[in-house]
DNA sequence: AAGTGGTCTAGACCACTTC
DNA sequence: AAGTGGTCTAGACCACTTT
């Protein structure tokens, strides 16, 4: 109770486009109609019709008015949590040579130092998923850091870079698992696994890390959503 | 040019945090500090600071300030076009009876009569996917809609229910292909595909339709994006 | 008590669209 | 010209946090 005004008129509306009661496409009533209805001023009316438009309900047409929009049905949002539940067994941690996949991937030349590390993930004491990461070689870099086992991947660049500017980019796929993966995790060599690559980028597009982590049949699907409420 | 001054505050403060000036977990000067500084008030002040937190940079905490925030590395966000660059051609659209995972997926008893639509996606006149799509038969459905090649998954329904209560439910995971689809795509039998099961969710949770791709190796990969500006 | 963010008012003027 | 959304002001009062 004791609910603000602009949440009351928030809700009023999204119940009533949710109930259908404004056809998609349709308009809603004008900011003044609205604002002499509830007996308020226009601005408290915006915040309202602000946050349907950022709830992607509505849009806003300038000198047309306010438009009931279709849900978004080709976005999807997935969440991927590094350390979910069970438990994870570091395999190496190690220095080597780039791959052709990997130096591409960080934009090195092929055969450029990297530092690997590999990570076993365990649900029920059966593995479901082996990771690689693989992260440029720097003279001074600090591996002990390397050797946490529940830190985010994009985590491990906060010390060298600024955190707002990182993003990860991934990939999802399928390819038949080289055969010291498939032993890791118990399946028979050269079976189709799905991948997932992910790419750490700074700044615009800088990759400074590339990480490899391949699904056994049993890790499960990944799920998404879409439409109204997937975030 | 002309730019209005809320955006100038928010491109400042948005570039200041980028570049690193405020570290993560700090708090930004005070509302009326920026009022004062950029000689406005701070209803406009507000307008920036709300577009930083809905960017998920910074985030408000009453009686404290706003504080700048770590990008969100967990969540990832792809987008997923039916009709991408490429031809579609319908193979089949007839009545079934619901197998054992469709009947569960569409909570229905098993055998329950369903309308099964299958296409195939080319690219560069190979085969890339195969896709079927299960819809519970109803007496008088509408089935020449169903013929529509480029039609949205979940728009199927918008003549039905109203547009803005119905999500989608995605989960990506790899399954043994069945033959007959295998053979569509030219692939050799029994191998391990991606598969994208889409369920579509009308109101709270009632599934209204449910759908399976196929992806073949070459299909390419699905790539998603996470942290600042994955949007 | 002082400082912070949160809500709200009653105006003003501008830009765009429609008639 | 009239109606629509877009920006902005100069206040007010409230709720929460810190000192």
């Amino acid at each position: 109770m004791a609910e603000h005004l602009y949440q009351t008129i928030t809700d009023d509306l999204r119940k009533a486009i949710l109930d259908g009661r404004f056809a998609e496409g349709s308009t809603l009533p004008s900011e003044n109609e609205l604002a002499t209805r509830y007996t308020t001023t226009r601005v408290t009316i915006r915040k309202s019709l602000q946050t349907l438009a950022h709830e992607q309900l509505i849009e806003a047409r300038q000198g047309k008015g306010y438009f009931v929009m279709p849900p978004p049905h080709r976005r999807f949002t997935f969440q991927l949590d590094e350390a979910q539940s069970g438990s994870i067994r570091l395999r190496q941690v190690n220095m080597q040579l780039a791959s052709a996949e990997v130096a591409q991937k960080l934009q090195l030349p092929e055969g450029s130092p990297v530092v690997v590390t590999r990570r076993l993930f365990y649900r029920d004491q059966t593995p479901i998923s082996f990771e690689e990461k693989f992260i440029p070689f720097e003279p001074r870099m600090p591996t002990i850091e390397l050797e946490l086992n529940y830190v985010e991947f994009p985590a491990l660049f906060a010390g060298r870079y600024v955190p707002m500017t990182i993003r990860t980019m991934m990939e999802l796929d399928t390819t038949e698992a080289p055969e010291d993966i498939c032993s890791e995790l118990g399946l028979e060599p050269g079976v189709r696994l799905m991948v997932l690559r992910r790419t750490v980028l700074q700044g615009q597009n800088r990759p400074i890390g590339f990480g490899r982590q391949y699904l056994a049949p049993n890790y499960g699907p990944i799920t998404a959503m879409s439409g109204y409420g997937a975030r």
